[in-house]
DNA sequence: CGATTATATGGAGCGCCGTTCCGCTTATCA
DNA sequence: TGATAAGCGGAACGGCGCTCCATATAATCG
């Protein structure tokens, strides 16, 4: 699907130097924040990438538009995986298993969450780029289980993949399978549904 | 219960000035946290207070003494009414209600659950004060629910409770029934468990 | 009621942060 | 190759949490 960077316009083409830059940003900017979290310093990304401070707010004026970055390409990876999911489980396992994947995509992320979520206006755009990819892709495993008459089928997509990614973010982080944990006990919830009210 | 203040050691009563700048700053904090966010800067409280920066830091070494402190009668009057509900409820009905409540306590005072998940750990004493006085409250209605065979017995306490405050974290604010509903599904899932697996 | 002393105070100052600014460098192209 | 626009680095700025200590004052005692 479109990996174009989605927010350089077309005006003109970036001097060979400054592409370079970019990507080198970006790339450091993914493993900073995997190391040290969201709120890691700018300087230190700088400093990482090989380059100044000025070229880093050049090419990203605001320290949210590197985070959001970063966070588009995980958002594509992930969400490409649930219709690979799909075509290789039963309905529900699909389902369950792709929850358990944004779990590990939530949970190596810490901050985003919290990014997402801090009103700041810096953010807005992401929940916005965030439901563009994801909601359809868990839609339409909703969708399957659903026919399957695995789960219910009153569910709001978003607001399962909220509630997933709260579970995600209220959970330490040195004890990584208490989200799953959670998110288990969550499907288990739909499961009894179905068997309370079979369609 | 224990509702001793926690940080006042009976060592020595406070000088008479003392006491009133800790009241005048609580007073403040609660002010400024309610209209700016808890990430509201010191200077403005010990400004609000009219006091200075130093009086602050003696009286609440840690920024996050000062949120710990506002917060805490709100989390004691949460804590207080679990056994409340535990007399006058079924087990299960008890647990589910009070985790209802937990929603609404979360919902309205919305950063502090950033600031408790912020890995920050300036925060760390928050967290302590939540778990000392939540998951004795929650740990006694689990286990009257799981006596009454309504859900299964191995559930932690304390890994239910952050999963609750992360679903009303990453809950829309504007759609208050949203982490209900999230949190219905979880309790669901606690009934279907203990429907398959009967002790 | 002073005098004494432990206690409390206030705010200048420190180091770190995100962000701005601008003189210098360099890729690009006729 | 020289002109020019695009890009670069890092000193500097204001704001933050927090520390430090000279000063002020409540409590205590003769």
């Amino acid at each position: 699907m479109g990996q174009d960077s989605s927010e350089e316009a077309p005006s003109r083409p970036l001097r060979a130097d400054a592409r370079r830059n970019v990507d080198a940003l970006v790339a450091a900017a993914k493993a900073v924040f995997a190391t040290s979290g969201v709120d890691a310093p700018v300087r230190e990304i700088a400093a990482k990438a090989g380059v100044g401070l000025g070229t880093l707010y050049r090419h990203f004026p605001r320290r949210s538009d590197l985070v959001t970055a970063v966070f588009r390409h995980e958002v594509d990876a992930c969400a490409d995986e649930a219709p690979v999911l799909a075509a290789e489980c039963e309905p529900a396992e699909a389902l369950e298993r792709w929850l358990y994947r944004c779990v590990d995509f939530v949970a190596t992320k810490r901050g985003l969450a919290a990014a997402l979520h801090s009103g700041d206006p810096a953010f807005d755009a992401l929940p916005a780029y965030f439901e563009r990819r994801f909601r359809p892709a868990l839609a339409a495993l909703l969708e399957s289980a659903a026919a399957a008459g695995a789960i219910p089928a009153d569910l709001d997509a978003m607001e399962l993949l909220q509630a997933v990614s709260g579970l995600c973010y209220a959970t330490d982080a040195d004890r990584p399978d208490q989200a799953r944990r959670m998110v288990a006990l969550l499907v288990d919830g739909l499961r009894y549904r179905a068997a309370e009210r079979p369609r």
